[in-house]
DNA sequence: GCTCATGTTCCCCT
DNA sequence: CAGGGGAACATGAG
């Protein structure tokens, strides 16, 4: 699920839940998923801390704690779970837990990872391989982002050093909202598609944020790229499927030039 | 058994 | 150096 609407609904979900708490334990935590810290270490890090508020960078959350900072990327699979108590679940990951009940970070696939900051420096190092988040980027800036790329639309959307946040769902969304071909190089749209795609974007993050996830709506392609024989739901033809820059793209051959 | 999955990284080519 | 292709990671679901 986790593109940049599905990571905002993990924030407002760890706002709720956590934020202005303290920690009272950290358990069941798999060593495998940690990327700069052992189980002991982010154990001991965050007992006792309380959280402030939760931030995002594209599809990274950020959790400060009293001086350090708890990062969570969710991969395909993630997600948090919310319970008073009870058995771990096979994927949960780590759980958090606190005076009112248990947050878990689930995570089937276990793709994605859990990051320990300590100081600013070390912050900022993590947050560094990430481009702004797309909801930060202006239009002008828009621009400057596409110049002298020479790979494909869809790689560029979905290059995390480019800008932060979207996906494979929400870049194969914006691109038929704009009726843009996803294999088009990024450098080749002119000012008039540029400044279309830059809306669509937009617009599509602007949409799902809400729901905390890329809506299945009906007029959405989204809606329509589960099934095989998926039909474009603004003009009717046969939805295309086809690997463009590693992923699977479905795109309408007859409307996206 | 086989294919595919909302992500990222790494290696090898061009 | 910039990109593309493919594999790997781990675990299902259909």
């Amino acid at each position: 699920m986790p593109e940049l609407p599905d990571v905002e609904g993990f924030r407002r979900t760890f706002s709720k839940r956590a934020k202005g708490k303290r920690v009272r334990a950290v358990h069941g935590i798999d060593s495998s998923m940690l990327r700069n810290t052992s189980p002991q270490g982010l154990a001991r890090a965050l007992k006792g801390k309380q959280f402030d508020s939760p931030e995002r960078q594209g599809k990274l959350l950020i959790c400060p704690a009293d001086g350090v900072a708890l990062l969570l990327h969710f991969g395909m699979t993630g997600t948090f779970v919310w319970c008073a108590s009870g058995p771990r679940h096979d994927h949960d990951r780590m759980t958090l837990v606190f005076d009112d009940g248990e947050l878990r970070y689930r995570n089937m696939r276990k793709f994605g990872g859990i990051w320990l900051a300590h100081e600013q420096r070390e912050l900022e190092q993590i947050r560094g391989r990430l481009g702004p988040d797309w909801q930060s980027v202006s239009r002008k800036q828009f621009d400057g982002l596409l110049e002298r790329r020479k790979a494909s639309l869809k790689a560029v959307l979905m290059n995390q050093a480019v800008a932060a946040g979207l996906g494979n769902l929400t870049a194969d969304e914006a691109l038929w909202q704009a009726r843009i071909d996803p294999r088009r190089k990024a450098s080749s749209l002119d000012s008039s598609e540029r400044r279309i795609l830059y809306q669509k974007i937009q617009k599509v993050l602007r949409d799902s944020v809400p729901y905390g996830l890329v809506p299945a709506k009906r007029t959405w392609l989204t809606g329509a790229r589960g099934r095989r024989n998926g039909i474009c739901p603004r003009c009717g033809a046969r939805l295309e499927r086809e690997t463009v820059a590693g992923r699977t793209t479905v795109f309408c051959p007859a409307e996206q030039r």
